[in-house]
DNA sequence: CGTTCCCTTGAGTAGTTTCAATACTTGTGG
DNA sequence: CCACAAGTATTGAAACTACTCAAGGGAACG
């Protein structure tokens, strides 16, 4: 699961921007030349801080940026309460269905400092006249969006409030592991605890409460943004994590050709 | 907003299987010509009666299906308990998803008796690498799903249950709507108490609770799968309900040429 | 005309919220 | 290097929301 082997290392070297992108999932399906052909796609490279808006709700888009570093938080803002519906992660191109919507619906937002590669949308046009495995690939890439929304979804109708703040972290650190950025001792982020509380609906307070409650569990610790863990298989059962759903190994990783 | 004007009217005769795609929304954007190749692209239509999977989780998809007739449900099942984790109503390509995920993270199983036109990903292919104009539509038809999925994240998280039942069948009302289904007093589905339930994620009893609720604030009554309203503005403000998100008037509508 | 499925109601329990008060961290200017 | 301010984290108490279990009522279907 989720292994760093060698010619992930090699992606990363050649292909510095996107190397990430869907690794661990259908990358694997990509030849060299699409690989070049994804990297090239990006035309500049942009430093955000933290909580600058990469992408706004309603703003006709012209450009897509995927996260080469840090993350992101996909937020709904509704009476000044602001609702967290969506993270990424280091590969994830994280306003591409923006090429297909052009106007989101959310706000594209990071969370600490990250580095974005960014694309015109004239170059994917491109891409779906000229390169239709690719472009079915990055409609693959914002289908797995959709498919964690749907995980989400199910986990705020199913969970308390600890087991869904744990199920959040599980979901992380498999997402980190597919690009090879998890550590496997401590999940470090630049979350605030009621950036935890936006996530799940609930309060600042009751985010607190279900930390501690972890803690007590002896699950996990939460020190200052980084998420200590002795078991995750442990943390795993109590959140009733199953990665399936994540389309890396499991019963929905694509095994067949991809052309 | 969502009238039924005269040209939709043609659309339904002319293409009785898929007149209904993405029709408020970017449906305006089609020429004739899009609309045939579309309307030809289905090769079957078949009837379903209820609770039957029109795919299941995990298995491996080579056809995709568009809901010509009826009501859908997406379901997560975990531990004997079923959650809905999305709705379709007529004119939704259900699982278009499929083409581009091969395996569904859900199931899509039918609520009530549902017509569906059936397209091979074949036929797809074919439309990724011929129309790209097509292949962009479609694109976007399934992240409209996610845009909805969003919504549904955001409420689960914010409102409470009379509430979040509300803003389920505000958006229901407003999909119908789109596509020229839907009737001003009477919203009529095949849906039980306990679909809403587990709509909602909350108990059989509390679904009913909720239902009362609203009754007895005068904004709505259930009566056997009907729901009777007779101002949808106090139930839409009740529910926070903002229809932008569905991409129809508002906001995010696409209003630039789309080619 | 009874069985089954669905809906409804009541009572007690668990989970979550709000408000309020206190403590700890980090950064800034003196 | 200290003092203070701002932001973040923690705890307690009371109120509210939703849950479960249990029992009863009603409609639909054979």
């Amino acid at each position: 699961m989720a292994r760093t082997d060698q010619s992930d290392r090699t992606d990363l070297v050649d292909f510095p921007t996107t190397g990430n992108f869907l690794r661990g999932r259908l990358r694997q399906h990509f030849d060299r030349d699409d690989q070049s052909y994804i990297e090239e796609l990006i035309q500049e490279e942009r430093v955000f801080s933290d909580g600058q808006v990469v992408m706004e709700r309603a703003q006709f888009a012209t450009i897509s940026a995927i996260l080469v570093d840090g993350f992101i938080f996909r937020t709904i803002e509704q009476n000044d309460r602001r609702f967290i519906v969506g993270l990424n992660v280091p590969g994830d191109f994280v306003d591409l269905h923006a090429f297909a919507l052009k106007r989101l619906d959310h706000n594209v937002v990071t969370a600490g400092n990250c580095k974005l590669g960014l694309v015109s949308h004239d170059r994917l046009d491109e891409t779906m006249r000229e390169r239709p495995k690719i472009a079915r690939a990055m409609w693959f890439a914002t289908l797995l969006d959709a498919a964690v929304h749907r995980k989400w979804i199910q986990i705020l109708e199913q969970l308390d409030a600890p087991q869904c703040v744990a199920h959040i972290f599980c979901e992380l650190q498999t997402r980190l592991e597919h690009v090879g950025r998890a550590s496997q001792k401590a999940l470090r982020t630049p979350f605030k605890q009621f950036d935890i509380a936006d996530m799940t609906g609930i309060s600042t307070v009751h985010a607190n409460r279900a930390i501690v409650a972890l803690k007590e569990m002896g699950l996990a610790e939460w020190r200052r943004g980084t998420l200590y863990v002795n078991d995750w298989q442990k943390l795993k059962e109590y959140a009733r994590f199953e990665a399936d759903y994540l389309y890396g190994e499991g019963a929905l990783k694509l095994s067949e050709p991809f052309e």
